[in-house]
DNA sequence: CGAGTGACCGCAA
DNA sequence: ATTGCGGCCACTC
């Protein structure tokens, strides 16, 4: 079989980023035990359990994603709605949103 | 079944 | 500061 832990591990740490905070992909490949495969996470994404909140999703600027559906609008707006502050030029605070689990204290 | 693509990241010049 | 290139794994056609 073969699982294919990769998507499993990243779900399941997308599943576990709070409300109010986001995480980067190439965080989020790291945890999930390849750290270099932060495009997988975008392909998974794009392909996977619209049940997750990829909206909590950012790239390692703070950036929101352009494949989102909807436009980086409807992202941005997902973020606030769930209390994540987003710049005007659709770029979250890298010091204040994004969520490190190591280092959470920053 | 085979090949290409993808919502990225890091380094080098 | 910017530009260009390689690399990773999974999913779709």
């Amino acid at each position: 079989m073969t699982t294919p832990e990769f998507r499993q591990e990243v779900e399941s740490i997308v599943k576990s980023i709070p409300k109010g905070r986001v995480m980067t992909y190439g965080q989020i490949a790291s945890l999930a035990g390849s750290p270099g495969a932060a495009r997988i996470v975008g392909g998974i994404a794009h392909f996977g359990d619209p049940d997750l909140a990829w909206h909590r999703v950012v790239n390692k600027q703070g950036g929101l994603a352009s494949g989102y559906p909807g436009g980086r609008s409807a992202h941005k707006m997902a973020l606030e709605k769930d209390g994540v502050i987003v710049s005007t030029n659709y770029k979250v605070n890298v010091k204040d949103a994004i969520w490190w689990p190591s280092n959470e204290n920053h």
